[in-house]
DNA sequence: ACCTGTTTATTGGAGA
DNA sequence: TCTCCAATAAACAGGT
């Protein structure tokens, strides 16, 4: 069973929000499990109209998922999957498969862990610990991100509710020094994500503000696609590596590091962590778009593949049908400002770290719900947190957190009970934009967020063994 | 002129 | 082999 009950109700924008995805979460959880849910004070009997639409953010869940899949490893907390430290190594904690969204940040709660990376061994295809690579600062290699991965991020990122194209831009070219050097028609690919994949907004710009351009979201309605268990996994290279530095990397040839995801011919010595680079996998994997529900406009994510040589499609098009322009663009940086200062001052300071604490409790605490604008006061009196069997202390619960009562319960009596479950979760975070008020004061907050995916994971793992969960957070 | 946003076309990898 | 889809390129329109 899982119920979900309210005792401080949020606006009613933010009501409705919440039932949708309440709601739907029901209706597969009912499907699949038997389990049901409540909301007090909030009828949810209501059907859901599904929207066919669906966004790339399938990676919370399929985390879980496939964290549910491996042994059970010990809670890690901080120093969990995107925040691993190499055993008696000083050296920050590697972010993200060197993820540029949490540099600089003295502790990287939620990067991926040798552990893992390697109980995750099972389930992934490729087998193998590639080394460590840092996005952020290694403009040789593109990160195996996707697009529409990379838009969520700099909207995860910005800890607002809609974010400018320019700020997606800027965020992506601080972060990942790829796009910091690559050919800017990688931005024409944002613009063109952004406009094709249903899973996000367009939020046109009132007459009153000022700047060029709307500003952009991410679609609650994806919830219900996610709800729906329709996703499809792809198998998706690790790394790509910018083809104009290809020659330089291979001078770093190391015959003993071979990395076996190389394009024929192309070795690399470059440090990408085992677990880093399996979690970017996952990460990709899961958060690339369905590709079952709408054919048209799935447009979303996917890693590219080895070999991986600029303008897979476009600049060979040119070469067989003739350059339309007469000549392929050369490339030239991104050092023009992508933003005007009211949009610097709007975003700050673009470090990215994703708050994963933040992004679990507020999946469990229902905050995802909120819409611009509203606000849940601090919580009181949090005593206690236990989600699937793993106790949180109150201290690893952020403020801010609605009074929100969550219990979830669950039969597992097979691995779909678990996906509903984490899907719950998952679009459970989806569903929340940043709320308003905290944009103008979390402008740096990007700064400071944290990632803790571990918990994610770990939470996963918990859970595999266990033959119902319950989650009773107090918020 | 430049940016933003939409749309169309093409390519090639991956899965069925 | 076929289909799907992310990536890429580019044309185009509208706004600043």
């Amino acid at each position: 069973m899982l119920s979900l009950t309210s005792s401080d109700p949020w606006p009613e924008g933010s009501v409705a929000l919440e039932e949708e995805v309440v709601t739907a979460a029901a209706q597969a959880e009912q499907r699949d499990s038997g389990v049901s849910i409540s909301v007090s004070d909030v009828s949810i009997s209501s059907s859901v109209c599904l929207d066919d639409s669906l966004t790339s953010l399938q990676w919370l869940q399929e985390f879980s998922i496939l964290s549910a899949n491996v042994p059970q490893q010990p809670f890690q907390h901080q120093t969990g999957l995107f925040g691993h430290r190499p055993p008696g190594s000083d050296a920050p904690a590697s972010p993200l498969a060197g993820d540029p969204a949490s540099m600089g940040t003295p502790l990287t709660p939620g990067k991926p862990t040798a552990a893992a990376y390697c109980r995750m061994q099972p389930i992934v295809a490729h087998g193998h610990c590639p080394d460590e690579v840092d996005y952020k600062t290694n403009a040789d290699v593109k990160p195996p991100y996707s697009y529409a991965t990379l838009i969520c991020m700099a909207m995860q990122a910005s800890k607002k509710s809609k974010i400018t194209l320019s700020c997606i831009y800027k965020w992506i070219t601080e972060n990942f020094c790829y796009y910091k050097h690559a050919d800017p028609t990688w931005q024409n690919s944002i613009r063109h994500n952004l406009s094709l994949n249903k899973c996000f907004i367009k939020v046109p710009r009132q007459k009153d503000e000022p700047g060029k351009g709307g500003f952009w979201k991410i679609d609650p309605q994806y919830a219900e696609r996610l709800l729906s268990g329709a996703y499809k996994k792809r198998r998706m290279p690790p790394v790509q590596i910018n083809p104009a530095l290809q020659n330089r990397l291979r001078i770093n040839l190391q015959p003993s590091s071979r990395n076996p995801y190389s394009p024929p011919g192309a070795t690399l010595s470059l440090n990408i962590n085992p677990e880093s680079q399996q979690l970017l996998r996952e990460f990709e994997e899961a958060t690339e778009a369905d590709q079952n529900w709408d054919p048209h406009l799935a447009k979303g994510t996917m890693l590219g593949s080895w070999p991986v040589v600029r303008g897979r499609g476009g600049q060979k098009r040119k070469q067989s049908l003739g350059s339309r322009a007469g000549a392929i663009k050369a490339p030239r940086r991104c050092s023009s400002p992508l933003l005007s200062v009211d949009e610097h001052k709007e975003v700050g300071p673009l470090k990215g770290d994703f708050d994963w604490d933040a992004l679990l409790d507020s999946a469990l605490s229902g905050e995802l719900s909120l819409e611009e604008g509203d606000h849940l006061d601090p919580i009181e009196g949090v005593e206690d947190l236990t989600v699937r069997g793993t106790h949180i202390s109150p201290a690893e619960v952020p403020a801010g957190t609605g009074d929100f009562h969550v219990l979830l319960e669950t039969h597992r009596n097979n691995e779909v009970s678990d996906l509903d479950e984490e899907t719950f979760l998952a679009t459970a975070f989806l569903e929340n934009p940043w709320p308003e008020e905290e944009e103008q004061v979390n402008n740096d907050f990007l700064c400071t967020s944290t990632v803790n995916l571990d918990q994610l994971f770990d939470l996963g793992d918990s859970l595999n063994g266990d033959s119902s969960t319950r989650i009773d957070a107090l918020l």
